[in-house]
DNA sequence: AAAGTGGTTTGATATATGTCAAAAATCGTG
DNA sequence: CACGATTTTTGACATATATCAAACCACTTT
């Protein structure tokens, strides 16, 4: 396995995290809660550009972002690469590797991030338990196959602009549901990793931040963002080609 | 809901159907099998170009391709379409309405089809009870979040001949499986549709098609296919660009 | 503070794919 | 069988994005 040593180990029940809104299913018991304590175990620390697991690795859990950010990339034989995702504190990753018991692509951390291993075996027994939280499981598992297919029309059929103002708008709203700005934020990631998830050339990436920033609709310096114009940034979208 | 009437009523058990080993897990018990029966229920009958379900649709069932095979798409407000999947018999189509108990596409009817329709509850319910399908019904949904993220590295990174020999040679593969030939077969989809899921225009499609033919690695005629170098088509996907 | 390194921006140019158009082939239907 | 409607093929041309290149900037290391 690839897992570093846990840096920390905090046996840190879900039951009392801050992130449980977005982890966990709403309306459980207080017995119910108290079982999938048992889920709970250890939280590790990763640094930045360390991998959480790697594209081949044994499955054997999932992970619950706790803070910080990952992507998750797809390294094909001949060089070509893809980011599948930008993933970040709330959010669930590992679920491409149910299928084969062997992970599929690679999760890398953006920066500094704390996750809570979620072993497998154990979430499956309790979620045969506890029906509330095999509907969120699924639930989960179908959200990601929602958000994978958005992306697939996103890259089948929009623009440049297009595409970044969706990726932007998408950030602004996952930060905001975190208590976060929606308008001014940091991005974690590099040109080029930006441009492997929309399907274009880090050049035309920067090219679409700048062409934003001289139309008013956002400020941009480097990796500081600042969105000016949301609906402006929406109306991008309507522009059908 | 959208169903029409279904044309013929067949009550008819998962336990003895012809195509177990694609839509089951294998091991079941005896004892297991025949619990699984209580969920079959009805096969529907479709016709060329009828909905199972649209986007919007209310989420009750998955649904099983007993015969035929379907087109999954999502319409964009401002026109854009995206066809998200092609899927065959054998295969669950509806995973992505789990998600907000809504139907995030439609799912249209490429021939005649036969479907069996598995309520999502009854599902959930048998789940519990049977390890096994449990384990299933997650590797199907991670089964599925990995097609679509090989589907974005072919949108995000292919050129269009590398995409349509994807597409001939996953489909070749997938007759196979089902003991049809891997080499010989007829398109149940138009150029448009086949454009839309591979995120270019159906004349691009039109010319790879033409360019493969005078490459001398498949015959083409409209819908009717034939790959004559499993081989060759295989190696168009090392030419990085 | 200087030097090095990697990321970003911008420009000039090339190219793959899109667009528009017309003809040919195929399919469905009376 | 013929008609119209639809799909497919092919050509000529347009364009969005990629490619190549250079300068610039920001961060790290010494």
């Amino acid at each position: 396995m690839s897992l570093p040593a846990p840096i920390y180990q905090l046996h840190s029940p879900c039951s009392s995290c801050n992130l449980a809104e977005l982890c966990l299913p709403a309306d459980l018991s207080a017995h119910e809660l108290r079982k999938l304590d048992e889920l709970s175990t250890v939280k590790r620390s990763f640094s930045r550009s360390d991998y959480l697991y790697r594209s081949g690795d044994k499955f054997r859990s999932l992970f619950a972002i706790h803070s910080g950010s990952f992507k998750t990339q797809i390294l094909h034989e001949d060089g070509r690469e893809q980011v599948t995702g930008f993933q970040m504190a709330g959010e669930i990753i590992g679920l491409d590797a149910i299928s084969t018991d062997i992970h599929a692509c690679d999760a890398v951390a953006l920066e500094s991030c704390v996750v809570c291993e979620l072993p497998f075996n154990k979430l499956e027994e309790l979620s045969r338990e506890i029906p509330l939280l095999q509907r969120h499981l699924h639930k989960i598992m179908s959200r990601e196959i929602v958000r994978d297919q958005g992306i697939m029309l996103l890259l089948g059929s929009m623009r440049a602009e297009e595409r970044l103002a969706v990726f932007l708008l998408n950030l602004s709203q996952r930060l905001a549901a975190r208590g976060l700005s929606a308008t001014q934020f940091q991005l974690r990631m590099s040109r080029h990793e930006i441009g492997s998830y929309l399907g274009l050339k880090l050049e035309t990436v920067s090219r679409a931040f700048s062409h934003f920033q001289s139309e008013r609709l956002i400020n941009v310096k480097v990796r500081t963002v600042e969105i000016l114009d949301l609906a402006g940034l929406q109306a991008c979208l309507n522009n059908t080609r």
